[in-house]
DNA sequence: CAAGTTTTTTACCATTTGGTAAAGTTACGA
DNA sequence: TCGTAACTTTACCAAATGGTAAAAAACTTG
């Protein structure tokens, strides 16, 4: 029976990253169905059949990103400590997701097509693996909530609104920049305005 | 010197109508590159030249959604009035804000599409339409603000906030509907949040 | 360094897709 | 009701696009 899977190679590792890379740019503006195989090869340097040997097809580039990014992308969720003073950590959470809509907009903006689009591709991900981390922090805001540390409110909601408007500046940049424009303490100004929005909700 | 531009017919009216409305369905939910004239042809009983009877081209068919939908799009936002009680007026607008993201989830999606992607067919229109009414609303809060009605705070943010979290419900349905899952009274759910979380915010 | 393996490149192909030409059909005003 | 303009349908096309075949080049290892 010969292995079916090889562990990669150098090249392999590096060329798969390019590539990822270059597809998460397109994808994130283009969308999946709006991005060719040419512009990925173009945008990494590399000719197209390339990109068929280190991935099966267009397709598995944009699964296999999806899959990468997920779990980075949630790992400030996972990080609020139910132990820790529960107004500080919650904020923390906002502080980081704030923090990643300006560093990584490319990312927040593959996720926003894919969930905008139906979740064509990553439905059972989040059936797997989001959902049980979302019930979790339901879990951890509920107790928190009953513990009197925290105002009363519908903890799933209250974290659809924060990542509402958290990622709201990472994926409606393009209207923002229109209605807002004058870049330099924009930034500035939505965490100022984000934590003290969220300071008043949660404080009982 | 023939007149280029003669008024439409009955039958003209009602086909594009009848195509804007299966365009809706379909570039809602695979965006632009994601959909094709054959599905759009078969989504309205039409055979593709039929729409290129209609419309010189398929860019054409979405520019004219963009337009058609964004007046009464943003209708709610002009319907707030300076004379009014602020809390009101604002809670008001967040309250017609949720009825359409739940009425109307594809107008919605529609514009997330497009803004997410870099606004590419609606960055002019963005200027020239939505900039002065957003200006003038923001005139708005801040005088209700300067007087002490509602609580002092940046209010192109405060805007911003409110169109995150209430299209959210629209836009990240997919998502939602795993996370929350048992669909009879989040509708319900939502609102009240909603409303509760911004009454906060907003008082003073 | 030679043999084998991995990686890259060139040339190509089948399908999809946006769009056209033109004949056929229907609606409608004189 | 007849002629014309508006509309629909059929048959087609060229370009774009996802993907393949296979030779060439580069790298690895005994």
């Amino acid at each position: 029976m010969t292995s079916t899977a090889r562990k990669p190679s150098r090249i392999q590792t590096e060329n798969r990253k390019r590539i990822r890379d270059a597809a998460l740019g397109l994808f994130s503006t283009h969308g999946f169905r709006g991005t060719t195989l040419d512009q990925i090869a173009e945008a990494c340097g590399m000719h197209k059949p390339n990109l068929i040997y280190y991935y099966e097809n267009k397709e598995a580039i944009h699964i296999d990103l999806l899959n990468t990014l997920m779990e980075e992308w949630l790992s400030p969720l996972d990080a609020m400590n139910p132990d820790g003073d529960p107004l500080e950590e919650i904020l923390g959470y906002i502080r980081r997701k704030m923090e990643m809509s300006r560093l990584y907009p490319r990312e927040s903006r593959l996720f926003a097509n894919e969930i905008v689009q139906g979740a064509p591709r990553m439905l059972p991900h989040l059936e797997s693996t989001l959902k049980p981390l979302f019930d979790r922090q339901c879990g951890i805001l509920a107790k928190w909530m009953k513990d009197g540390k925290i105002a009363e409110m519908h903890p799933a909601h209250l974290i659809f609104s924060i990542w509402a408007v958290t990622q709201h500046y990472a994926d409606f940049e393009a209207q923002i920049s229109v209605l807002l424009p004058g870049d330099d303490k924009r930034a500035r100004g939505a965490d100022q305005f984000v934590e003290m929005m969220f300071r008043k909700v949660l404080t009982p």
